[in-house]
DNA sequence: GCCAACGTTGGC
DNA sequence: GCCAACGTTGGC
């Protein structure tokens, strides 16, 4: 009995992390999640070879710039107990951690960039339970279902 | 750089 | 437990 493969969101701001510093680097820790609703979907969804769609936000075209893999299960984040980084969390202790990440491995960088405005147009079809779309949603980790995900990248 | 949306904090 | 103040996200 094999769990069914997830898929999800994930976004980052290309001048602090872009998918190009993910090839580079091929795996990392996805840090400086402080969002209890993004680290729920990282802590109790996320299973190791899930996809994940690779997001730029904060940026001129913001959208879907490339793929990627869940390649480690949700652990304690160590950036909240380092009170130099900009994440520490003075009231997190390592008996009880407050924050998780997962580590997030490089597959491939779309042929395009899927922008947010092609994608704001083919909202019906990705229906409301797309959080991305959804008015006003900030979150920066989001489950995407499997007819979403072929959805978009049939946009490639 | 602006600001709407929305999550978090803390006084009461 | 309410809610005003404050901070952050992220599109534009």
């Amino acid at each position: 009995m094999t769990a069914r493969r997830r898929y999800w969101l994930m976004k980052s701001e290309p001048d602090t992390f872009s998918i190009d510093d993910l090839e580079r680097v091929r795996t990392e820790p996805w840090n400086g999640v402080r969002n209890y609703q993004a680290r729920n979907y990282m802590r109790d969804g996320m299973k190791v070879g899930d996809g994940v769609l690779f997001y730029h936000s904060n940026t001129a075209v913001p959208g879907i710039v490339g793929i990627a893999t869940i390649a480690a299960e949700a652990y304690p984040d160590p950036t909240q107990f380092d009170p130099k980084s900009d994440y520490h969390d003075p009231k997190s202790t390592r008996e009880d951690p407050r924050w998780l990440l997962v580590d997030v491995a490089f597959e491939r960088k779309l042929s395009r960039t899927i922008a947010l405005d092609e994608i704001k147009a083919r909202a019906d079809e990705l229906g409301e339970d797309f959080a991305l779309t959804r008015r006003g949603n900030r979150l920066s980790v989001l489950p995407v279902s499997a007819a979403q995900w072929k959805l978009l990248l049939a946009m490639e």
